[in-house]
DNA sequence: TTGAAAGCGCTAACAA
DNA sequence: TTGTTAGCGCTTTCAA
């Protein structure tokens, strides 16, 4: 490897140059290099070009925080993020989507993980405001998102995600968990499962109950009774799934077919299945995709989301909104897709 | 779902509560209320209380960007991170860790994709600089960033991750690149392997770079010649990675085993040896882990990084140069770790 | 221990 | 078109 070393790392105290040395170095007044250096037309060929090159020289960086204090609207030109976890597949497709729609707008993002905290959420939300940030792209884990009506009515636009705004009003964009749920649980009666057991995370969170009631909407649409047995909540740790699959499928009248509401649920279920050498005779479908869910054996059929699509619409809204819509706040739905793969397709045996 | 809308979307118009609105209901000075506010001991208990009580009863948030204006210091208390894909696990695992370090230490952190574009890397750190964060955690995609000399020597931390500093002087965050892809192609040859693939990333990478001196490294070491024909470079499009494997499989002298020198080209090997149902036929080792890779067929060996570890480690690294650590800089190296599943313990035909 | 005043780097109002 | 001046919200002298 290369080794050449060109640049010491000591921090020298020379100070950065101000806009002041730039105005100084150019032999303008202040106003006329801020002007220059922003580009407003009004200032003459000559100056400007005066005025940039000296900025080059001094090698000036605009100091953007002291900029936004002084600015009319006092913007900072930053939108924060708080999300459940930064680490998990959803969440950073999320963010990224987020990001590039903000940076194409001249925005940066400030983010962070709440790990569906609700004292988090809050905390980190002051932070976000204390900080002047312009928006919020928020997932949020609280139930009552009030604390924030201050923030909000003081001119802080708010854009939830994935799951709605609760005692506040803002715009959100959300999945079709309903739908997307009725319509997988429907296909697999539709191959002759009666007993269908329902998997889902902790019913606290608002997705976990709108995917619940998809599963409800298709038993009732097809007739069938609802068996609280075949229910089960709060199983998203991976290990937690695999045991009370167990138990799912040792019932006296068992579950010949899972419905998995959320993707490491799906996960835990693949595991136990496997472990019982159950994977081809119990039918799996899972609500969000994963990577490698078709290389499986056998490959995992889903209610996929859309991340990319969601964080992209929740960027622009929040964007419009900065711009200065004032329209009313609007809750956008993004359709959920069905993909078939295999293991949503085993009939009962 | 519940309706109930308690809070109005109106931007409203009245100022944020200042400073100055905090002393003024207090009843006391400018300098006394900003004291009371930090917590400074110097002031009285009673000041102090009735500061608060006011603060609380304005609802009062400091305003952060104005603070970090005059401090002495001028530090923000904001670290940048430059990532290739905030998308990709890797990525995303580093962002998680080093944003729970800095939060730990009150920071907090903006982020931004870059794409292994030098310039996008250029531009997003000249941003982040003009809004003058305190240090930088980079995964960097140029091969020369001198261009930051100029920031580093006026107080910008900064530290590396995944890939070294080039052209200047920093702290950087490693995987064992070289030695883990030693180890797994030596394994391959344990079993009696003699024609061993390598697919790897664009050489201009450094990751790249290291991961196939390993597997050159282990050649050697087992007496081995180094046949041009086997090794074959920026195969990281799924789509390609299959392509190439099977030219690679179809030699007069075919590769009995695979090396694939990042995990997309893994996942692309996965696919393409399905496809010709050669999965349990051809060996397979992986660098870099990722999820499921333990339940497909066969499950997939790897060399493991470990990015939340990396994470950590340069957050704390970064934070302790802020806090005035001006020690030399130091190249930190972290262990991989090799995971045996099954599809590298495939003996040759 | 407290307060008045200066000033961080910038943009906006005002004057020229 | 340009320059001078005020002041964003805060922290830090400095003097009381």
């Amino acid at each position: 490897m290369k080794r050449e070393i060109t640049f010491p790392n000591q921090p020298e105290s020379r100070p950065r140059p101000t806009i002041r040395d730039v105005a100084a170095l150019a032999g303008v007044g202040l106003a006329t290099a801020s002007r220059a250096l922003r580009g407003e037309p009004v200032v003459s060929e000559e100056l400007q070009a005066r005025v940039l090159r000296a900025a080059a020289q001094l090698e000036y960086l605009p100091n953007l925080t002291a900029s936004s204090l002084r600015l009319k609207t006092r913007e900072t030109h930053t939108i924060g993020m708080l999300l459940q976890n930064s680490a998990n597949p959803f969440s950073s497709a999320l963010h990224r989507a987020v990001g590039d729609v903000a940076h194409a707008h001249g925005y940066e993002v400030l983010s962070g993980s709440v790990d569906e905290s609700a004292d988090r959420e809050r905390r980190l939300a002051a932070k976000f405001a204390a900080r002047r940030v312009d928006g919020l792209v928020i997932v949020p884990a609280s139930h009552d998102q009030s604390y924030r009506a201050n923030e909000l009515r003081l001119g802080m636009a708010l854009v939830f995600v994935d799951r709605p705004a609760e005692r506040i009003d803002a715009d959100a964009i959300l999945s079709d968990n309903r739908l997307g749920s009725r319509q997988a649980v429907l296909r697999l009666i539709s191959l002759g499962h009666r007993r269908i057991a329902f998997m889902g995370d902790d019913l606290s969170i608002w997705t976990a109950q709108e995917r619940l009631q998809g599963y409800r909407d298709a038993l009732e649409q097809a007739g069938l009774v609802f068996d609280e047995a075949l229910v089960r909540h709060d199983v998203a740790q991976p290990d937690v799934a695999a045991g009370v699959l167990g138990e799912l499928l040792g019932l006296a009248d068992p579950a010949t077919a899972v419905f998995a509401a959320q993707n490491l649920i799906t996960i835990g279920v693949i595991r136990g299945l496997r472990l019982a050498s159950l994977q081809h005779t119990v039918a799996l479908i899972g609500f969000d995709d994963f990577p490698l869910s078709d290389l499986v054996e056998p490959a995992v059929t889903v209610v996929s989301q859309n991340p990319q699509r969601i964080g992209t619409l929740a960027g622009e809204v929040l964007l419009q909104r900065l711009e200065g819509d004032t329209s009313p706040t609007q809750r956008y739905v993004v359709e959920t897709s069905f993909i078939e793969r295999g293991s949503g397709e085993i009939r009962p045996s």
